[in-house]
Parts: structure tokens; sequence; C-alpha cells
DNA sequence: TTGTATGCAAAGCGTTTGCAGTGAT
DNA sequence: ATCACTGCAAACGCTTTGCATACAA
């Protein structure tokens, strides 16, 4: 049986507060302002509970460490930020991207990932160039 | 002065031959046919100076260790067989992705990945399902 | 001959696991 | 009183680095 603890019920407020995608140390640092003494294999094994849950949801992004989300959101993408490193939902998905396999290919799912520099850093310090996307 | 070595040429021919993009444990062991007693240390260490020089390209997936490709082909994406873990090039682009993002946001680049069952692997075991991409 | 490149082993980094002790039920 | 959960430290898998030797120039 599942028990409730100090510590799952202040990571779970982590990642909640959070409003975002949470590398496995930022909610140990977060999680250990409500419960000091935290441990970061605590966070570790809370985590991966509650992604078999289904409660959150594993946000890999090419070359990141894993991230955990709220699994609330229907399907979604990711955008990072090269300024701050922030990961942010992005709401639309370009839709059936089958068409670009080669052919005899069967397509299942995709990911996206866009980078740049969210409204806080474009503001901040503008991007001399910006490749197309 | 960068030096011709036995060791250097046999990882060059191992990725040009594979056609793939490669884990640096698959380039490891491609290349330890043409170069016994080749080190993984040597194999990262040239990999890491053949993508400095332009001449590879460092390939990241989501939740993948990196794979190594030939530098040469322009803009593209890739598949990652769930059948046989091999990743094949996409050469299609789905475009202008940067209305995906939020208002303000700055979008440089994106990443995309297929994920399905290539023309081998999708002969051999057809999925039971597929979900709409 | 010179000094980069190599192979081995040790170190790093993020994540997982073993174990004895803690605490929710 | 149970037994799942915790914290610590050790183990893991992959990648990088230190160091003495080998070899391309």
């Amino acid at each position: 049986m599942e028990r409730s603890t100090r510590q799952r019920t202040a990571i779970r407020a982590a990642i909640q507060r959070s409003g975002q995608p949470l590398l496995a140390q930022e909610v140990l640092e977060l999680a250990q302002s409500a419960v000091t003494g935290l441990g970061l294999a605590t966070v570790y094994r809370n985590l991966k509970a509650m992604v078999d849950d289904g409660e959150l949801r594993l946000v890999l992004l090419p070359g990141e460490n894993p991230r955990y989300e709220l699994a609330e959101h229907a399907h979604h993408h990711h955008f990072l930020c090269r300024g701050c490193q922030r990961v942010f939902d992005v709401p639309d998905c370009p839709g059936d991207l089958r068409t670009l396999a080669p052919k005899g290919f069967l397509v299942e799912d995709h990911e996206v990932t866009l980078y740049g520099r969210c409204i806080d850093c474009s503001m901040r310090r503008p991007p001399r160039s910006r490749r197309a996307s």
C-alpha cells in the first residue's frame, strides 16, 4: 500500500507550484524548503513512483537530463530557453508528421522541441541572429 | 597539429560504412574489427575532435545516449525504430514551427524526432495499434 | 626528436539500489 | 506491530580525464 509522507507531499507541491518541468535536483531544492534533510534518493524514488502512477509525466529533451511535470495536460511539446534553461509547455502541435518518414516506415509518435529565448530572456538580452526554424 | 592515426581512420570508416547515427559503443565495436585493442576513451576523444572539426554531427534524441553521424547532410530530423533501436535520417522537415511557441518567445531552432518501426521491423512484426502522430 | 595520440585506470556526473533505521497505518 | 518509506552510502552506466607510453611528423 502507498503511504502519504511529508516528503512525497513536499515533492508534489514543489512541482505543482513551479508550473514548469523540473529536474530532480530542482525538485530537491524546492522541496527541501519544506522538508529539511530531504535526500536526493527519496526524490528520485518518489518521482519514479508518481510517473508509474500516472500522476507525473517524464519530460525528455535531447541532450538534457530528465524533467518531471504534472500529467494533467494533453499531448503537447516543449520549449527550452537558451537564456535561463527553463522549459515551457508548447500547447500546439504541428499535426500529422507521418508523411515525413521514409516509405514503409510506421510512425507511432513524435516529439518536437523548440529552442530559443523565452519572453523574459528575449526582452532582457535579445539574440543577435536567429536561424529560421 | 592533427595527426592521422589508424584509430581515427577506423573510427571514420565505421561511421561512413554504417550510414546511420551510431553510439560511441557501436563505433568502438565496428572500429575494433580494423584496430584490435582500440580503447573506448580513444573513440570518445576522436568523436569529440571530429565534431569540433565539423566532420561529424552530434545526434541527440530524447532519453537516448549521444549518437554520431557524418555532417554531410543539411538540416534534417531522425526516426528511432522501437524494434531495432536504430536511428534513420528523415530528410523532410515540417517547416516553420515558430508559430507554435507562446507569444513573445523567440524560436531559434527546433528538433523533431519520430518514433515507430522501420521498414525492416514493420514487415517482421507489425505493431497492434498506432497512435496518430 | 618532438609532442600529439593512445590505452589503461581512475574520476565525474546523474541515477539507482542495498540496508538499517523511521514513521504512517 | 507492521512494513512501506527514508537517508546514507555504495553501485551503476556512460563519458571524461590523468598519466606514462607509443608513434606520426
